[in-house]
DNA sequence: CAGTATCCATGGCGATACTG
DNA sequence: CAGTATCGCCATGGATACTG
C-alpha cells in the first residue's frame, strides 16, 4: 500500500489511471510526446479542448514532473511545452495504448 | 480515422482510454485478469465498488467482448466473470501500466 | 498569444432499498 | 448470491468573456 499525492493506493493500476486519466490527459501528453509543442498548436492538434481544461491539464503534468513549460519573454508570449526524462518513461506506456488502439481499430472499427 | 461504437476516433490513444478509463474498468479488468472471479469476490476485491457500478462496468466489458459471464444454474446462484483471448490481448496494456504505476509508487510513493 | 475568470451542464459514481 | 431500481451529488468538462 502507497501513498502519493494525499492518496492512498492498494493498486499500481489507479495511480497510473489517475495521472493518465481523464477525457485529455492521454492525448495532450501523447502528442507532447510526439514533439515540442506551444500553447496554440496543442490546442489546434487535440480536436475541442478548451483552453481551461488545457491549462489544468499542463498545470497538473507540469506539477507531476511529467513535461517542462518554457517562456520565452516576447511580445506577443511564446510558451512551449516538452516532456521531461521522467515524462518519457511514460511515455512508453502512452505508446503501448497508442498501438492496442490501433490494433483493435484496425480489426473493430469502421475506416471513414 | 475511424469509427467504433458509434463515435470517431482521431487518436487511437482515446479508443483505449474509452475502453479502460474511468475510475474502475481498469481495474476490474485487471483483477480478472489474475483470475477467475464471482460478482461477489470482485467487490470485496475491488475497494469500495458498488453492485451498481460494477454490474455497469461488466456488461460493458462483456459487451465489448473482452470478458465472459458464466451462469451456473444453482440456488444460490453463482456467477464467474473471467478474460477471453482478445482481452488477454488488452491485458498486456494492463500490465504495462501496472508495472509503471509500481515503479513510480516505489520511486515517489511513500509506503504505508 | 497564452492564458484567467465565471458560470453552467452532465454523466459517472455513491447510497440505499428491493428482488428472483 | 447476484443483481435492479431510484435518487441525488459532485468533479470534470464546456461556453463565453476578459486580460497582460
Amino acid at each position: 500500500m502507497y501513498r502519493w499525492n494525499g492518496k492512498d493506493y492498494r493498486c499500481p493500476i489507479e495511480v497510473t489511471m489517475d495521472i493518465l486519466g481523464g477525457k485529455w490527459r492521454s492525448l495532450i501528453f501523447w502528442h507532447l510526446g510526439q514533439k515540442k509543442l506551444r500553447f496554440g498548436e496543442l490546442q489546434k492538434i487535440v480536436p475541442g479542448i478548451s483552453k481551461k481544461v488545457l491549462t489544468e491539464h499542463l498545470k497538473n503534468l507540469e506539477k507531476g514532473g511529467f513535461i517542462e513549460r518554457e517562456v520565452f519573454p516576447e511580445v506577443p508570449p511564446r510558451v512551449e511545452y516538452s516532456i521531461t526524462s521522467k515524462g518519457k518513461k511514460l511515455l512508453e506506456v502512452l505508446n503501448v495504448m497508442e498501438k492496442w488502439g490501433r490494433d483493435f481499430l484496425e480489426a473493430e472499427g469502421e475506416k471513414i
